[in-house]
This record gives C-alpha cells, structure tokens and sequence, in this order.
DNA sequence: CCCGGTTTGACCATCTTTGACCTTTACAAG
DNA sequence: CTTGTAAAGGTCAAAGATGGTCAAACCGGG
C-alpha cells in the first residue's frame, strides 16, 4: 500500500477527510485555534494545509468567517459531470489553459466518472511530458493542443 | 573481469537489495541522508547509485518526496506484458522513437490487454497533439518524453 | 596516458513549520 | 448609535528539512 509518510500535514489531511467522510452534510465547520491546538501546532499551520490539500482543483471549496463566531467550512464539491467539459471547452479552443486549469479538469472528469481511474493518470502523465519545455508560450500551446486531442476523442468513442 | 569490485556503489546496492528482499512489501522507504551517513559518504552518492543500478530496466522504481519527513522509496517492480515496456524502454529513454514504433507500441499493449481500448485512443490522440509542433526535433523529444511519462505511469498504477 | 566508472561538493528546488503582524466580526459598554 | 475590545481567522516571509543536479576531481585497468 502507499502508506504516506505521516508529517503534521499529511495528519491533519487524514483528520479533515475523515470527519468529511463521516459528515452527512458534505461539509465540516472547524475552529481554526481548536484544530492548531489539537495537533499542537499553530494556526497558521490549518490554512497551509487548506491551501495546499483542499484545493478547488481538489476538489474543496473552503469558505470561513473571522471573528467571534468565526468558523472554517469546508466542502467537498461535487460537480455536474455534464457540464465539465463545456465548461473549459472555451479555454482548450481558445489555445489558452493553465497548468491548475487542466489537473482541475481530469480531476473532475474522474469524479463524475467521466474518466476511470488510470485514465486520468495517464492523462496526467500526459500533461506532466510537456515539463521539458522550456518556453512558456509553447508549453501552454501544446497543453492545449494535447487536451483539445484528447477530450475530443473521449467524446468520440463515448458516443 | 567478472568479479565486481567491492567500492562504495556497489556495497550501497548490495545493502538496499537485501532491504528490499527482506520487504514483504517489496519496497522501502530511505532517508538519503541517513544513507549517506550510514555508508560515510556525500548525499549525492546514493543518487548515483539509484540511477546506475536501480533504473527501470533493470526494474526498480524510485520515488521520492523532498522536505519535512521527505524520503526516497524504491520499489521491485516486475516489467507487465512480458518484454512489451522493456524493448521500448531503451529507445523511449534515450528520446529516439519515431511515430510508427510508437504506435506500434500502443497497439501491442492494447492488444496484450496491457491497456483498455479507451487508454490506447486517449494515448493515440496525445500523439496526434504533437502534430502542430514544426520543428522535427523537438517532436522527437517531446514525444519520448510523453511516452516516456505515459508508461512510467502504467507501470506505478498496475502495481 | 587515457577512459570509463566513481566520489565529492557547491548550489538548487521543493515542501513544511513557525511566528510576527494584519483584518474582520460580534457584542457589550457608553 | 458609536466605539472599544476580545475573539476569531488571514498573510507573508523566514527558517528548517529534505532531496536533486551537475560538473570537476579522482582512480584503477588497459
């Protein structure tokens, strides 16, 4: 199994998901200060792991409200698996999608089960060749060549 | 000729096998510098050592996550569809393969159901994307360096 | 002497943890 | 109402913890 070496953040990404799991809500309302204490930690530690674990592209819509009554809400996002790819259908033509953009897009093509599982690794993988590329024009050409090739032709043997 | 010198590389890789074979997990997990400490020597030595003799042909895979708890892990693999990766292998990672031997390659996996129909297209139309590139050199390059990707992927999901 | 494999070290990239300082909100006192 | 303040949460940059790269130096056999 890949057992994830567990630092302070990958902790408190297991905690967070496991009380999302559990919530029938979809969504869980923490204390900043209360979760920092419980991992011993300080609080700015919480948003470091919000930023980088319970992303947008992640699939995570975190909202929060300071002050007395504040609070920190995160919500696992489900998205209508038919408007996905039209949603960024515009920015694929339009030759011009970033990096953030497309890991968004294949991730969300794998929740609503647009995608398989290896499916949206291989695409990822895909994504990850045009590392070599130095030139930053290129590369943003050719991700959007690449996902304009491969979108179209999931649709095509979808159909 | 025949007998290995006993140098440092080599006691290095002795030592890592044993690790792994005693694994019932078939990999393991290492701290470059503890290594390094272990054996007297730079960080940077058990680098050349993963990447003279721990490679993908000779079937290992090497990952690894840098910062707080970070770590290097190896992993036996055993190269899938019999010989099917490992002929490609050696032209993929010196970045020469032409467009037919790749294609050629996709179709042997689908056809040794090494991948699904709907894998092969989605890899058939990332090489298609590579069609807009004009200079004939970097479409070599950049065309390694997608299946070099594609494949490493295969071979970390199917294990 | 030359060559390929080996060994080192300086410098780099990435991820995590911490802390000082800033902003917003609820609420009670005036 | 207005204002003061305590109670949240937010930002950002520095420090810390790892691993990666690359090229020069080293070294033993042919």
């Amino acid at each position: 199994m890949g057992k994830k070496m567990s630092n302070l953040s990958n902790s408190m990404e297991e905690y967070l998901k496991k009380l999302l799991t559990l919530s029938t809500a979809g969504s869980i309302d923490i204390r900043r200060k209360e979760l920092a204490s419980k991992f011993s930690c300080v609080p700015s530690q919480v948003n470091y792991v919000l930023e980088t674990r319970f992303t947008l592209e992640k699939g995570y819509l975190v909202e929060s409200k300071r002050g007395g009554k504040g609070f920190v809400r995160i919500r696992k996002i489900q998205l209508p698996a038919e408007n996905i790819l039209a949603m960024f259908f515009q920015d694929i033509m339009a030759g011009r999608i970033n990096e953030s953009k497309v890991r968004g897009l294949i991730q969300r093509l794998y929740e609503s089960k647009y995608i398989s599982f290896r499916e949206s690794k291989i695409m990822e993988a895909a994504l990850e060749s045009l590392k070599i590329i130095k030139d930053e024009l290129l590369r943003e050409k050719l991700r959007a060549s690449l996902f304009h090739e491969m979108l179209l032709m999931l649709v095509k043997i979808t159909l």
